[in-house]
DNA sequence: CCTTTCCCTTAAGAATGTTTTAAGGTTTTA
DNA sequence: TAAAACCTTAAAACATTCTTAAGGGAAAGG
């Protein structure tokens, strides 16, 4: 990450104005957007590194954005809220931002937040997708958009739910998920216990994607947690 | 925060003893540091509260060593300057100074700037109770989003059980958490005298993290009371 | 519209990992 | 030096996860 790219999304220009002067200063490519939607469109086209979001914004609100975003791309996001009641929100609900900062807030505190959001990141990512729709874990390639999945340049033929749970793992690496939440996900509907089909599709596979299902490399298990890819 | 420790950086050694009577008298616990890379290395062994950095040193700048501070830890900085023109710079863009006092200066009036940034700082950290869920005891990180552990950036295997009680203790870090306390917050049921299950845990965590489980560094035992994270 | 194929779910036993129990040992305190 | 508090160990009890196979259902193909 020669010159990380980093997107302000904010309908206050003044404040956007402020945070290009500090960002610029320490390198970074700058885009804007005004709002979610404009910011949903950027993130089509330009491969950015990091998000700041207020969470206050007209068209669509903050939190929204935020989990459409999580939802497609896994990058960091941090918020910017006027109350702190909002940050209780953001914690509560789980959106999916990594970190926020509440106004009026100390640019340089910003700054440091955003490097070390990078840091923690390129860290998780070593390897970071290098085309928009791809994510990439060692010699596995998962096409988003196509819903490919190579091994070593290899077709793999995975079906829906499988793909569905593998993205899901894939996007957010690092981060354990329980059965219940990637039932939740993947299948849209409340969990009940005591039904193991989610075991079963990670089992699937981890008989077409790994070496040794036994010792996966890929989708590790957690005892007593859950799932997830490293 | 008992007794909150704040660093004292300066080259002019009056300048410390001066304030170091008092701050003592505060109640603070002081350290000291001569220059902006003694700074650096005090900040990487000790839990500092606060600093008070003076912008004339010698080998690094007080701005620049205000900078690094930033890049690392979050902390209030007080910056310390003879000439005026200093502060346009530190006010103007600058370094995330959290405030200033220019020489010749009131030492009474320090006190009340470092208690002001103290409490406003305090008030923030209690918004932002898992910066990243992440805990850190000196070279042990407990990531509560990925339950991982790592010594010294070596991966810890623990069971759900121990990982529950690492983290309640290493979240209050430096309370005293009695067997039945202990028992109550990671069980959620009552607790049965004559029963060293809790104690049976504590062994293997301590066998998984350290070095020696007989001089135990990361959990104490405290004789008559409980366990504790210091 | 019927057949075939593929996908999803269920269930039960096996394998693996975790927690508790209990007995004996060690350290600290008085 | 005795009593109390804490530590250690290993095996039994318990829980979770894995694996397999079979049946039902949906989509694709004739």
């Amino acid at each position: 990450m020669a010159q990380p790219t980093i997107l302000l999304v904010d309908d206050e220009k003044e404040i956007i104005d402020l945070l290009e002067i500090y960002l610029k200063n320490e390198g970074y490519r700058l885009l804007r957007a005004g709002n979610g939607i404009e910011a949903l469109s950027v993130l089509q086209k330009e491969d950015v590194d990091l998000i700041v979001l207020d969470i206050m914004m007209p068209k669509m609100d903050g939190i929204e954005a935020c989990l459409k975003i999580r939802e497609q791309k896994h990058m960091p996001i941090i918020m910017l809220s006027a109350k702190s009641q909002d940050m209780d929100k953001i914690l509560g609900l789980s959106t999916g931002a990594d970190d926020y900062v509440t106004k009026p807030f100390n640019p340089l505190e910003l700054v440091a937040r955003i490097k070390s959001q990078l840091r923690r990141y390129t860290r998780l990512n070593v390897q970071r997708p290098n085309k928009e729709n791809e994510l990439e874990i060692d010699e596995l390639t998962i096409n988003t958009a196509t819903h490919e999945v190579k091994l070593d340049g290899r077709d793999i033929k995975l079906t829906p739910r499988e793909f569905a749970i593998l993205e899901l793992l894939a996007r957010h690496r690092g981060t354990v998920w329980s059965i219940e939440k990637i039932y939740e996900a993947v299948w849209k509907e409340a969990y009940f216990d005591s039904d193991n089909t989610v075991m079963v599709h990670i089992r699937k596979i981890r008989e077409k994607i790994e070496e040794n299902p036994r010792k996966p490399k890929f989708i590790k298990t957690v005892w007593g947690v859950g799932y997830k890819v490293e």
